[in-house]
DNA sequence: ACCTCATTCAAACGTTCGTTTGAATCCTAT
DNA sequence: ATAGGATTCAAACGAACGTTTGAATGAGGT
Protein backbone atom coordinates (compact mmCIF):
# COMPACT_ATOMS: atom_id res chain seq x y z
CA UNK A 1 0.00 0.00 0.00
CA UNK A 2 2.90 2.12 -0.64
CA UNK A 3 1.48 5.93 -1.96
CA UNK A 4 2.03 5.60 -6.08
CA UNK A 5 1.25 9.51 -5.44
CA UNK A 6 4.96 10.21 -4.29
CA UNK A 7 7.18 7.83 -5.97
CA UNK A 8 10.71 6.82 -5.50
CA UNK A 9 12.79 9.33 -5.47
CA UNK A 10 14.99 8.36 -8.81
CA UNK A 11 11.51 7.44 -10.12
CA UNK A 12 10.70 11.56 -10.89
CA UNK A 13 12.56 12.34 -13.79
CA UNK A 14 13.16 8.42 -15.16
CA UNK A 15 9.39 7.58 -14.95
CA UNK A 16 8.09 5.72 -17.55
CA UNK A 17 6.79 6.67 -20.33
CA UNK A 18 2.84 7.08 -18.93
CA UNK A 19 3.32 9.48 -16.74
CA UNK A 20 4.99 11.63 -19.14
CA UNK A 21 2.51 10.94 -21.68
CA UNK A 22 0.18 12.12 -19.23
CA UNK A 23 1.86 15.30 -18.32
CA UNK A 24 1.89 16.44 -21.88
CA UNK A 25 -1.79 15.97 -22.31
CA UNK A 26 -2.67 17.14 -19.28
CA UNK A 27 -0.56 20.10 -20.07
CA UNK A 28 -1.61 20.36 -23.48
CA UNK A 29 -5.50 20.85 -22.23
CA UNK A 30 -5.14 23.10 -19.08
CA UNK A 31 -3.31 25.56 -21.34
CA UNK A 32 -6.46 24.99 -23.78
CA UNK A 33 -8.81 25.08 -21.51
CA UNK A 34 -7.85 25.83 -17.93
CA UNK A 35 -8.00 23.57 -14.62
CA UNK A 36 -11.90 23.54 -14.06
CA UNK A 37 -12.87 22.83 -17.26
CA UNK A 38 -10.42 19.91 -18.09
CA UNK A 39 -11.71 16.13 -16.98
CA UNK A 40 -9.36 13.69 -16.16
CA UNK A 41 -10.81 11.54 -18.80
CA UNK A 42 -10.25 13.73 -21.59
CA UNK A 43 -6.91 14.24 -20.53
CA UNK A 44 -6.29 10.24 -20.28
CA UNK A 45 -7.90 9.44 -23.61
CA UNK A 46 -5.95 12.62 -25.23
CA UNK A 47 -2.82 10.79 -23.69
CA UNK A 48 -4.30 6.88 -24.86
CA UNK A 49 -4.03 5.78 -20.93
CA UNK A 50 -6.25 4.30 -19.00
CA UNK A 51 -8.30 6.62 -16.93
CA UNK A 52 -7.07 4.76 -13.28
CA UNK A 53 -3.12 5.64 -14.60
CA UNK A 54 -3.12 9.46 -14.17
CA UNK A 55 -4.84 8.74 -10.13
CA UNK A 56 -1.90 6.28 -9.61
CA UNK A 57 0.89 8.30 -10.86
CA UNK A 58 -0.34 11.57 -9.39
CA UNK A 59 -2.69 11.23 -6.80
CA UNK A 60 -5.40 13.17 -7.86
CA UNK A 61 -5.99 15.74 -10.38
CA UNK A 62 -4.76 19.19 -8.64
CA UNK A 63 -1.59 16.72 -8.07
CA UNK A 64 -1.39 16.64 -11.49
CA UNK A 65 -1.47 20.47 -12.41
CA UNK A 66 1.37 20.68 -9.52
CA UNK A 67 3.92 18.26 -11.61
CA UNK A 68 2.18 19.73 -15.04
CA UNK A 69 3.37 23.49 -13.44
CA UNK A 70 6.68 22.02 -11.64
CA UNK A 71 8.24 20.65 -14.74
CA UNK A 72 7.99 23.53 -16.62
CA UNK A 73 8.32 26.38 -14.25
CA UNK A 74 11.18 25.14 -12.16
CA UNK A 75 13.67 24.99 -14.46
CA UNK A 76 12.96 28.89 -15.88
CA UNK A 77 12.91 30.29 -12.12
CA UNK A 78 16.27 28.35 -11.97
CA UNK A 79 17.56 30.11 -15.20
CA UNK A 80 16.45 33.09 -13.84
CA UNK A 81 18.45 33.20 -10.55
CA UNK A 82 21.50 31.61 -12.08
CA UNK A 83 21.43 34.77 -14.27
CA UNK A 84 20.81 37.35 -11.58
CA UNK A 85 23.73 35.30 -9.73
CA UNK A 86 25.90 35.53 -12.57
CA UNK A 87 24.84 39.32 -13.21
CA UNK A 88 25.67 40.46 -9.09
CA UNK A 89 28.81 38.20 -9.33
CA UNK A 90 30.59 40.39 -12.36
CA UNK A 91 28.85 43.98 -10.96
CA UNK A 92 28.56 45.18 -8.04
CA UNK A 93 24.90 46.56 -8.60
CA UNK A 94 23.77 45.44 -11.77
CA UNK A 95 21.16 48.03 -13.85
CA UNK A 96 16.92 48.00 -13.75
CA UNK A 97 17.58 46.92 -17.36
CA UNK A 98 19.50 43.67 -16.78
CA UNK A 99 17.75 42.38 -13.75
CA UNK A 100 14.56 42.65 -16.09
CA UNK A 101 16.58 41.22 -18.99
CA UNK A 102 17.93 38.36 -16.10
CA UNK A 103 13.80 37.93 -15.69
CA UNK A 104 12.33 38.21 -19.01
CA UNK A 105 15.08 36.31 -21.03
CA UNK A 106 14.37 32.53 -19.40
CA UNK A 107 11.01 32.88 -21.09
CA UNK A 108 12.37 33.13 -25.23
CA UNK A 109 13.24 29.36 -26.75
CA UNK A 110 11.64 27.05 -23.53
CA UNK A 111 11.11 24.13 -25.15
CA UNK A 112 7.58 24.02 -27.40
CA UNK A 113 6.79 27.35 -28.74
CA UNK A 114 4.16 29.30 -26.49
CA UNK A 115 3.39 26.47 -23.99
CA UNK A 116 5.14 27.43 -21.11
CA UNK A 117 4.40 30.99 -21.37
CA UNK A 118 0.46 30.08 -21.83
CA UNK A 119 0.59 27.54 -19.39
CA UNK A 120 1.74 30.24 -16.73
CA UNK A 121 -0.90 32.36 -18.02
CA UNK A 122 -3.26 30.18 -17.10
CA UNK A 123 -2.03 29.40 -13.71
CA UNK A 124 -2.63 32.96 -12.60
CA UNK A 125 -5.75 32.63 -13.77
CA UNK A 126 -7.37 29.78 -11.67
CA UNK A 127 -8.85 30.05 -8.10
CA UNK A 128 -6.95 31.55 -5.67
CA UNK A 129 -7.05 27.95 -3.71
CA UNK A 130 -5.49 26.48 -6.21
CA UNK A 131 -2.99 28.49 -8.01
CA UNK A 132 -1.97 30.35 -4.78
CA UNK A 133 -0.33 27.27 -3.52
CA UNK A 134 1.71 26.76 -6.34
CA UNK A 135 2.67 30.05 -7.14
CA UNK A 136 3.64 31.08 -3.84
CA UNK A 137 6.07 27.80 -3.76
CA UNK A 138 7.33 28.02 -7.48
CA UNK A 139 8.03 31.56 -7.36
CA UNK A 140 8.18 33.16 -4.23
CA UNK A 141 11.89 32.77 -3.63
CA UNK A 142 12.30 34.39 -7.21
CA UNK A 143 9.82 37.47 -6.50
CA UNK A 144 11.87 38.24 -3.59
CA UNK A 145 15.02 37.84 -4.99
CA UNK A 146 14.27 39.97 -7.76
CA UNK A 147 12.73 42.67 -6.08
CA UNK A 148 16.10 43.08 -3.88
CA UNK A 149 17.66 43.22 -7.02
CA UNK A 150 15.35 46.08 -8.07
CA UNK A 151 15.51 47.77 -5.36
CA UNK A 152 19.04 47.74 -4.81
CA UNK A 153 19.35 48.79 -9.03
CA UNK A 154 16.72 51.83 -7.64
CA UNK A 155 18.41 53.27 -4.49
CA UNK A 156 16.12 56.46 -4.86
CA UNK A 157 12.42 54.47 -5.20
CA UNK A 158 10.99 52.84 -1.91
CA UNK A 159 10.57 49.48 -1.38
CA UNK A 160 6.73 49.27 -1.74
CA UNK A 161 7.06 51.64 -4.76
CA UNK A 162 10.01 48.95 -6.13
CA UNK A 163 6.68 46.26 -5.74
CA UNK A 164 4.81 48.23 -7.35
CA UNK A 165 6.26 48.37 -10.25
CA UNK A 166 7.96 45.25 -10.61
CA UNK A 167 4.00 44.26 -10.35
CA UNK A 168 2.31 45.72 -13.13
CA UNK A 169 5.65 44.50 -15.42
CA UNK A 170 4.78 40.91 -13.99
CA UNK A 171 1.34 41.50 -15.56
CA UNK A 172 2.28 42.54 -18.46
CA UNK A 173 4.31 39.39 -18.94
CA UNK A 174 1.54 37.38 -17.82
CA UNK A 175 -1.23 38.88 -19.99
CA UNK A 176 1.51 38.68 -23.21
CA UNK A 177 1.93 35.24 -22.05
CA UNK A 178 -1.83 34.46 -21.98
CA UNK A 179 -3.39 35.95 -24.99
CA UNK A 180 0.28 36.29 -27.69
CA UNK A 181 0.23 39.12 -29.86
CA UNK A 182 -2.48 42.45 -29.67
CA UNK A 183 -5.46 41.50 -31.89
CA UNK A 184 -4.79 42.43 -35.42
CA UNK A 185 -0.91 42.26 -35.58
CA UNK A 186 -0.11 39.95 -38.34
CA UNK A 187 3.94 38.44 -37.41
CA UNK A 188 5.50 38.19 -33.85
CA UNK A 189 8.73 39.62 -34.21
CA UNK A 190 9.90 39.39 -30.35
CA UNK A 191 7.84 39.65 -27.60
CA UNK A 192 9.87 39.17 -24.67
CA UNK A 193 11.87 42.08 -26.48
CA UNK A 194 8.98 44.11 -26.40
CA UNK A 195 7.99 43.02 -23.25
CA UNK A 196 11.12 44.15 -21.79
CA UNK A 197 11.43 47.74 -23.19
CA UNK A 198 8.18 48.06 -21.70
CA UNK A 199 9.02 46.88 -18.20
CA UNK A 200 12.02 48.71 -18.25
CA UNK A 201 10.49 52.40 -19.28
CA UNK A 202 7.69 51.80 -16.63
CA UNK A 203 10.03 50.48 -13.71
CA UNK A 204 13.09 52.96 -14.84
CA UNK A 205 10.99 56.03 -14.62
CA UNK A 206 11.47 58.74 -12.57
CA UNK A 207 10.49 58.05 -8.96
CA UNK A 208 8.85 61.17 -8.36
CA UNK A 209 5.47 60.36 -9.69
CA UNK A 210 4.17 63.36 -11.78
CA UNK A 211 0.25 64.81 -10.65
CA UNK A 212 -1.99 63.71 -13.42
CA UNK A 213 -3.91 66.13 -15.29
CA UNK A 214 -7.44 65.36 -14.40
CA UNK A 215 -9.56 63.82 -16.98
CA UNK A 216 -12.33 66.39 -17.64
CA UNK B 1 -44.17 29.31 -24.59
CA UNK B 2 -42.26 33.04 -24.89
CA UNK B 3 -38.46 32.65 -24.43
CA UNK B 4 -37.68 33.69 -21.30
CA UNK B 5 -34.30 33.69 -21.05
CA UNK B 6 -34.84 36.82 -23.81
CA UNK B 7 -37.55 38.33 -21.66
CA UNK B 8 -39.51 41.72 -23.15
CA UNK B 9 -37.23 44.54 -23.91
CA UNK B 10 -38.49 46.86 -20.88
CA UNK B 11 -38.12 44.29 -18.61
CA UNK B 12 -34.27 44.07 -18.87
CA UNK B 13 -33.69 46.92 -16.81
CA UNK B 14 -36.81 46.87 -14.39
CA UNK B 15 -36.42 43.15 -14.04
CA UNK B 16 -37.59 41.42 -10.79
CA UNK B 17 -35.39 41.18 -7.74
CA UNK B 18 -34.52 37.56 -8.40
CA UNK B 19 -32.91 38.70 -11.71
CA UNK B 20 -30.77 40.97 -9.61
CA UNK B 21 -30.01 38.55 -6.78
CA UNK B 22 -28.89 36.06 -9.45
CA UNK B 23 -26.62 38.19 -10.89
CA UNK B 24 -24.88 39.66 -7.84
CA UNK B 25 -24.71 35.88 -6.63
CA UNK B 26 -23.05 35.04 -9.84
CA UNK B 27 -20.83 37.47 -9.98
CA UNK B 28 -19.77 36.95 -6.63
CA UNK B 29 -19.18 33.32 -7.36
CA UNK B 30 -17.41 33.98 -10.67
CA UNK B 31 -15.12 36.50 -9.29
CA UNK B 32 -14.10 33.71 -6.75
CA UNK B 33 -13.82 31.07 -8.26
CA UNK B 34 -14.31 31.14 -12.00
CA UNK B 35 -16.97 30.50 -14.45
CA UNK B 36 -16.22 26.91 -14.94
CA UNK B 37 -15.93 26.15 -10.89
CA UNK B 38 -18.88 27.75 -10.05
CA UNK B 39 -22.30 25.56 -10.23
CA UNK B 40 -26.07 26.78 -10.93
CA UNK B 41 -26.60 25.28 -7.49
CA UNK B 42 -24.01 27.45 -5.95
CA UNK B 43 -25.76 31.01 -7.41
CA UNK B 44 -29.18 29.77 -7.02
CA UNK B 45 -28.39 29.06 -3.11
CA UNK B 46 -26.50 32.01 -2.69
CA UNK B 47 -29.21 34.02 -4.69
CA UNK B 48 -31.56 32.44 -2.08
CA UNK B 49 -33.96 31.38 -5.47
CA UNK B 50 -35.05 28.29 -6.65
CA UNK B 51 -32.92 26.43 -9.01
CA UNK B 52 -34.85 27.02 -12.28
CA UNK B 53 -35.18 30.53 -11.96
CA UNK B 54 -31.79 30.73 -13.36
CA UNK B 55 -32.76 29.10 -16.53
CA UNK B 56 -36.12 30.90 -17.12
CA UNK B 57 -34.44 34.22 -16.50
CA UNK B 58 -30.86 33.50 -18.85
CA UNK B 59 -31.36 30.51 -20.59
CA UNK B 60 -28.30 28.96 -19.91
CA UNK B 61 -25.13 29.21 -17.83
CA UNK B 62 -22.98 30.71 -20.47
CA UNK B 63 -25.87 33.41 -20.75
CA UNK B 64 -25.57 34.29 -17.21
CA UNK B 65 -22.38 34.61 -17.44
CA UNK B 66 -23.09 37.38 -20.75
CA UNK B 67 -25.08 39.23 -18.27
CA UNK B 68 -23.14 39.53 -15.54
CA UNK B 69 -20.21 41.04 -17.69
CA UNK B 70 -22.40 43.12 -19.61
CA UNK B 71 -23.95 44.70 -16.11
CA UNK B 72 -20.31 46.09 -15.39
CA UNK B 73 -18.63 46.41 -18.08
CA UNK B 74 -20.90 48.33 -20.43
CA UNK B 75 -21.11 51.75 -18.20
CA UNK B 76 -17.34 51.61 -17.58
CA UNK B 77 -17.03 51.33 -21.43
CA UNK B 78 -19.59 54.41 -22.20
CA UNK B 79 -17.59 56.32 -19.53
CA UNK B 80 -14.31 55.80 -21.61
CA UNK B 81 -15.45 56.89 -24.79
CA UNK B 82 -17.54 60.01 -23.47
CA UNK B 83 -14.36 61.03 -21.68
CA UNK B 84 -11.92 60.49 -24.72
CA UNK B 85 -14.99 62.49 -26.90
CA UNK B 86 -14.88 65.05 -24.40
CA UNK B 87 -11.19 65.12 -24.35
CA UNK B 88 -11.31 65.22 -28.37
CA UNK B 89 -13.66 67.86 -28.11
CA UNK B 90 -11.30 69.96 -26.34
CA UNK B 91 -8.19 69.58 -27.89
CA UNK B 92 -7.28 68.64 -31.27
CA UNK B 93 -5.20 66.13 -30.20
CA UNK B 94 -4.31 64.88 -26.76
CA UNK B 95 -1.69 63.34 -24.97
CA UNK B 96 -0.88 59.80 -24.48
CA UNK B 97 -1.46 60.56 -20.74
CA UNK B 98 -4.69 61.96 -21.02
CA UNK B 99 -6.25 59.07 -23.24
CA UNK B 100 -4.95 56.82 -20.82
CA UNK B 101 -6.21 58.98 -17.87
CA UNK B 102 -9.78 58.63 -19.78
CA UNK B 103 -8.72 54.75 -20.32
CA UNK B 104 -8.41 53.62 -17.08
CA UNK B 105 -10.20 56.37 -14.98
CA UNK B 106 -13.48 54.55 -14.95
CA UNK B 107 -12.12 51.76 -13.07
CA UNK B 108 -12.18 53.89 -10.17
CA UNK B 109 -15.32 53.73 -7.79
CA UNK B 110 -16.85 51.46 -9.94
CA UNK B 111 -19.53 50.23 -7.25
CA UNK B 112 -18.55 47.44 -5.36
CA UNK B 113 -15.35 48.18 -4.39
CA UNK B 114 -12.86 46.10 -6.77
CA UNK B 115 -15.69 43.38 -7.85
CA UNK B 116 -15.57 45.42 -11.25
CA UNK B 117 -11.97 44.81 -11.97
CA UNK B 118 -11.70 41.40 -9.96
CA UNK B 119 -14.65 40.11 -13.19
CA UNK B 120 -12.98 41.60 -15.60
CA UNK B 121 -9.24 39.91 -14.63
CA UNK B 122 -11.72 36.83 -14.57
CA UNK B 123 -13.00 37.12 -17.90
CA UNK B 124 -9.44 37.55 -19.74
CA UNK B 125 -8.82 34.19 -17.84
CA UNK B 126 -11.69 31.99 -19.16
CA UNK B 127 -11.11 29.37 -21.87
CA UNK B 128 -11.13 31.61 -25.49
CA UNK B 129 -14.62 29.80 -26.93
CA UNK B 130 -15.64 31.62 -23.59
CA UNK B 131 -14.37 34.99 -23.12
CA UNK B 132 -13.35 35.45 -26.62
CA UNK B 133 -16.91 36.52 -28.27
CA UNK B 134 -17.92 38.76 -24.40
CA UNK B 135 -14.55 40.59 -25.17
CA UNK B 136 -14.89 41.60 -28.58
CA UNK B 137 -18.51 42.14 -27.64
CA UNK B 138 -17.71 44.30 -25.02
CA UNK B 139 -14.58 46.01 -25.59
CA UNK B 140 -13.91 46.13 -29.37
CA UNK B 141 -14.82 48.97 -30.36
CA UNK B 142 -13.41 50.65 -27.51
CA UNK B 143 -9.89 48.92 -28.18
CA UNK B 144 -10.28 50.58 -31.79
CA UNK B 145 -10.99 53.75 -30.53
CA UNK B 146 -8.29 54.20 -27.99
CA UNK B 147 -5.60 52.69 -30.25
CA UNK B 148 -6.60 55.36 -32.59
CA UNK B 149 -6.39 57.95 -30.22
CA UNK B 150 -2.75 56.54 -28.73
CA UNK B 151 -1.89 56.75 -32.74
CA UNK B 152 -2.79 60.62 -32.99
CA UNK B 153 -1.23 61.44 -29.76
CA UNK B 154 2.33 59.91 -30.60
CA UNK B 155 2.66 60.30 -34.42
CA UNK B 156 6.39 59.24 -34.27
CA UNK B 157 5.53 55.66 -33.58
CA UNK B 158 4.12 52.88 -35.99
CA UNK B 159 0.61 51.44 -35.83
CA UNK B 160 1.91 47.98 -34.67
CA UNK B 161 4.13 49.40 -32.31
CA UNK B 162 1.13 51.38 -30.34
CA UNK B 163 -0.66 48.13 -30.55
CA UNK B 164 1.84 46.38 -28.78
CA UNK B 165 2.42 49.20 -25.93
CA UNK B 166 -1.32 49.47 -25.62
CA UNK B 167 -1.57 45.50 -25.00
CA UNK B 168 1.48 45.20 -22.12
CA UNK B 169 -0.50 48.21 -20.58
CA UNK B 170 -3.88 46.47 -20.83
CA UNK B 171 -2.10 43.22 -19.11
CA UNK B 172 -0.64 45.37 -16.50
CA UNK B 173 -4.48 46.39 -15.80
CA UNK B 174 -5.92 43.14 -15.82
CA UNK B 175 -2.98 41.51 -13.83
CA UNK B 176 -3.31 44.71 -11.13
CA UNK B 177 -7.45 43.94 -11.46
CA UNK B 178 -7.34 39.94 -10.71
CA UNK B 179 -4.75 40.34 -7.92
CA UNK B 180 -5.13 43.35 -6.10
CA UNK B 181 -1.88 44.96 -4.68
CA UNK B 182 1.42 43.51 -4.35
CA UNK B 183 2.09 40.60 -2.12
CA UNK B 184 3.39 42.50 1.10
CA UNK B 185 2.24 45.54 0.60
CA UNK B 186 0.40 46.78 3.57
CA UNK B 187 -2.59 49.97 2.49
CA UNK B 188 -4.04 50.06 -0.85
CA UNK B 189 -2.95 53.59 -1.25
CA UNK B 190 -4.22 54.48 -5.13
CA UNK B 191 -3.96 51.63 -7.43
CA UNK B 192 -5.52 53.19 -10.51
CA UNK B 193 -3.24 55.84 -10.33
CA UNK B 194 0.31 53.65 -10.00
CA UNK B 195 -1.06 52.06 -12.82
CA UNK B 196 -1.73 54.65 -15.21
CA UNK B 197 1.98 56.48 -14.63
CA UNK B 198 3.28 52.66 -15.21
CA UNK B 199 1.42 52.71 -18.07
CA UNK B 200 2.35 56.43 -19.13
CA UNK B 201 5.80 55.36 -18.55
CA UNK B 202 5.89 52.34 -20.71
CA UNK B 203 3.91 54.03 -23.85
CA UNK B 204 5.73 57.31 -24.19
CA UNK B 205 9.13 55.96 -23.59
CA UNK B 206 11.10 56.88 -26.62
CA UNK B 207 10.23 55.29 -30.02
CA UNK B 208 13.53 53.96 -30.53
CA UNK B 209 14.32 50.77 -28.71
CA UNK B 210 17.35 51.13 -27.35
CA UNK B 211 19.37 47.67 -27.89
CA UNK B 212 19.37 45.49 -25.14
CA UNK B 213 22.85 44.49 -23.39
CA UNK B 214 23.02 40.74 -23.44
CA UNK B 215 22.74 38.99 -20.07
CA UNK B 216 25.93 37.29 -19.62
C1' DA C 1 10.84 -21.90 -12.13
C1' DC C 2 8.79 -18.92 -8.94
C1' DC C 3 7.86 -15.09 -6.12
C1' DT C 4 7.44 -10.00 -5.92
C1' DC C 5 6.01 -5.80 -6.79
C1' DA C 6 5.15 -1.99 -9.77
C1' DT C 7 2.04 -0.89 -13.29
C1' DT C 8 -2.10 -1.31 -16.30
C1' DC C 9 -6.77 -2.30 -17.08
C1' DA C 10 -12.02 -2.55 -17.15
C1' DA C 11 -15.65 -1.56 -14.35
C1' DA C 12 -18.08 0.60 -11.14
C1' DC C 13 -18.63 3.81 -7.06
C1' DG C 14 -21.31 7.84 -5.33
C1' DT C 15 -21.69 12.70 -6.31
C1' DT C 16 -22.55 16.68 -8.77
C1' DC C 17 -23.37 18.85 -12.97
C1' DG C 18 -26.62 21.79 -16.37
C1' DT C 19 -30.99 21.46 -17.82
C1' DT C 20 -36.03 20.23 -18.19
C1' DT C 21 -40.64 19.50 -16.63
C1' DG C 22 -45.24 20.46 -15.02
C1' DA C 23 -47.83 21.88 -11.44
C1' DA C 24 -48.40 25.66 -7.97
C1' DT C 25 -48.40 30.48 -7.09
C1' DC C 26 -48.26 35.41 -7.72
C1' DC C 27 -49.40 39.67 -10.05
C1' DT C 28 -52.05 42.60 -12.99
C1' DA C 29 -55.57 44.16 -16.06
C1' DT C 30 -60.20 43.75 -17.08
C1' DA D 1 -64.01 38.82 -8.70
C1' DT D 2 -61.69 36.60 -12.15
C1' DA D 3 -59.09 35.24 -16.21
C1' DG D 4 -54.39 34.81 -17.99
C1' DG D 5 -49.71 35.42 -18.39
C1' DA D 6 -45.47 35.76 -15.74
C1' DT D 7 -42.89 33.71 -12.31
C1' DT D 8 -41.58 30.34 -8.70
C1' DC D 9 -41.23 25.83 -6.97
C1' DA D 10 -39.99 20.79 -5.98
C1' DA D 11 -38.54 17.04 -8.36
C1' DA D 12 -36.35 14.58 -11.56
C1' DC D 13 -33.57 13.74 -16.01
C1' DG D 14 -29.39 11.80 -18.23
C1' DA D 15 -24.69 12.80 -18.54
C1' DA D 16 -20.26 13.66 -16.89
C1' DC D 17 -17.39 14.22 -13.03
C1' DG D 18 -13.18 12.62 -9.73
C1' DT D 19 -12.01 8.70 -7.52
C1' DT D 20 -11.72 3.75 -5.98
C1' DT D 21 -11.43 -1.08 -6.51
C1' DG D 22 -9.60 -5.57 -7.48
C1' DA D 23 -8.14 -8.51 -10.79
C1' DA D 24 -4.87 -9.03 -14.88
C1' DT D 25 -0.33 -8.15 -16.70
C1' DG D 26 4.46 -7.37 -17.05
C1' DA D 27 9.41 -7.28 -16.01
C1' DG D 28 13.37 -8.48 -12.62
C1' DG D 29 15.68 -10.73 -8.96
C1' DT D 30 16.53 -15.08 -6.55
Amino acid sequence: MSDPAIPSPAAESSSSDTATRILDAAEALFVEHGFAATSVRAIAARAEVNLGATHYHFGSKEGLLGAVIHRRVAPINVARLELLAGLEATEPAPGARAVLGAFFAPLRGSGTPAVVPRLMGRLFGEPERISRPLIERQFGETFERFTAALARAMPGVGSQEIRWRFHFAIGAMIHQLRTGAPPATPSDPDAIGQLIEFAVAGIERDPRAPQQEPTP
